[in-house]
DNA sequence: GGAATACTAGACTAACCAGTCAGTTAGTTT
DNA sequence: AAACTAACTGACTGGTTAGTCTAGTATTCC
């Protein structure tokens, strides 16, 4: 499905390591599990990274890329008022996670916060890189409710601070499911975005 | 601190195990480097404890424990009334995080969404843990709920739903102070908190 | 055709890991 | 004092790890 053997080696091995950590965790992931997934020999990891670290900043931004591309992307960027984007930002949601997790057999969570959360006392280097990539998803969250606010169809305020919360709650209410093993709360999700923002506050 | 010569062994290890795994994660901690801490020869762990894993569980426990008597109880459990609860809530959330940070000399989220994150795909048991520990904490959040409700200084509504909410939001501001590396985040809790659980919607 | 570059590959190193086990010590019971 | 037992320990096992090294092959450019 993502790993098809006409990509080149490199991007083999970014979406191998995206799918294995995201499935597992980085630690439990060896170099050996990624070069067998994708197809490429041990020996040959090195020619196209330094060191393991590297793998996983390359697999950070590529599991936000997807992220964006099937959810963020679709939901914010047509001209849908914000209401609806929001409802269909979450029903993406929803669905993209499901899709990963029958993929993987197992309920995921948000891959960024997956190793954001397991490495960034460790590497400063990946905490920086899950931060960046949090950034990305929260210019996105930012961007809609900027937009609704100057609508008239969000309470006025901070939408950076506005943004911050929806990327505090929606990473964690992955973790809950994945806690969980199942998505049910990913349900409940329309609601309390709806509260942040203050949207529909006119009646 | 935490690590007295003159408690049991037993105690030492989960006291040193939830202290490193809360530093740094559970898979770059190794059973020795507890019995270092807990100063506890390696060959005397296994007569501890039957694994690593059942370590990890004690030490999810140990760690629940800590946070609930200095955050959780303490604010919840007066009979003030629910707004200055909430801002005392996030008053203890503040100082207790600053505390373990300063001491660890690094930014640190919750210590359960940390082990949680990073293994609730890999093993059922520290994924049924995490849930029973997130579960302790989310009961405080709905006895709270409940109260300001009946109190009539809350919307009417779910309490529990509303739980949920807290639980997903706070862990998820947590995670992201530790990406950001300082704890700014955290003393914009109360707001989104407030908003969400309805409070004072009488004006 | 020859040289340079891009890429592949397996063997190897040195460290580390969780878990086992045979055995010792210290204290109590009979 | 002999037998028993709980507490404790260091050495060991089998396996895995990230990363290095060197030799090889394919491709491309001159």
């Amino acid at each position: 499905m993502n790993e098809q053997i006409t990509t080149d080696p490199s991007n083999r091995l970014i979406d191998a390591a995206a799918d294995l950590f995201h499935a597992r965790s980085y630690g439990t992931v060896g170099i050996q599990d990624v070069c067998d997934a994708a197809n490429v020999r041990r020996g040959s990891f090195y020619y196209y990274f330094r060191s393991k670290d590297e793998l996983g900043m390359a697999a950070l931004e590529r599991s936000t890329d997807r992220v964006i591309e099937a959810v963020h992307h679709p939901a914010f960027s047509g001209s849908d008022s914000p209401k609806p984007q929001l409802s269909q930002f979450v029903d993406l949601l929803q669905r993209y996670y499901a899709d990963r997790s029958d993929h993987f057999g197992v309920q995921v969570g948000c891959p960024i916060a997956n190793i954001a959360e397991e490495l960034s006392t460790i590497s400063t280097d990946l905490r920086d890189k899950a931060g960046e990539q949090f950034g990305r998803i929260r210019s996105y969250y930012e961007a809609f409710v900027r937009n609704a606010m100057e609508r008239g169809e969000a309470r006025p305020g901070d939408a950076a601070a506005v943004a911050r919360r929806f990327l505090a709650l929606v990473p964690g209410t992955l973790l809950q499911a994945k806690v969980a093993g199942n998505a049910t709360v990913l349900a409940e999700l329309t609601d309390p975005l709806t509260v942040i923002a203050g949207l529909g506050i006119d009646p």
